[in-house]
DNA sequence: CTTATTCATCAAAAATTCTTGATAGAAGGA
DNA sequence: TCCTTCTATCAAGAATTTTTGATGAATAAG
């Protein structure tokens, strides 16, 4: 039964989900959706300067959302595959309304 | 089409990511799974003290995830319904497999 | 070789968030 | 009424996070 309430899984938990918690790196997230995308094409297409793109891009890559590639001088970044619907899981444990889902399943 | 990427839905995604972003909420969260508990309970349970608790549950409460219903001298705090399944949704909206697995579901 | 571009990192400042202790209100019991 | 309990709020300080501008490394082009 995974209970979810070891205070190091809340820990972790915790620091994904502040990853998550800012404006700018969620629009990097929802952007990193149509797929790959190098720092340049980011400070271009959001209103950021480099180093404050390059701070935040950091952040969601040590929570593990997302992950980057050298090519040459760019840097490109993109999604870590299943990050996203890992939280979802994460997410679904702490919902209280789990165990009467899994019922309807069953039943249905 | 869903989007997801008005600035407005973003800065409140970042705000209710933000309400979970601290161990100690998401220890509440987890708490208030098995149900509404008074804060004087929660200030046992937890090792916390009581203007501290009433700074977290403002701040869960400020994102729609807790609610409030006072009894007595006793505040007793929930979960607002459906509001993690909400946030849930929300997530996978932020996927960039979401249409792949549409198709998924549609194939088999 | 010199220059330009892309990007990470650093330090300092600015901004925000969190903690702590004090105060006050509301409710109930003696 | 007086006292205690439960809780919210406030202000001050502490801690953390974010922004900004500067610097430097790496790569490539002229």
């Amino acid at each position: 039964m995974p209970t979810l309430t070891s205070p190091t899984d809340l820990a972790r938990l915790a620091r994904t989900f502040h990853a998550l918690s800012d404006e700018t790196r969620l629009a990097i997230v929802a952007l990193l959706r149509n797929g790959e995308r190098c720092v340049c094409d980011l400070t271009a297409v959001m209103e950021a300067g480099q180093s404050r793109l390059s701070f935040h891009l950091k952040t969601l890559k040590e929570a593990g959302l997302v992950q980057d590639r050298r090519e040459g001088r760019w840097a490109y970044y993109s999604l870590v595959p299943g990050a996203l619907e890992g939280l979802e899981s994460q997410l679904a444990e702490l919902s209280p309304m789990r165990a009467v889902r899994a019922l309807k399943v069953k039943c249905c």
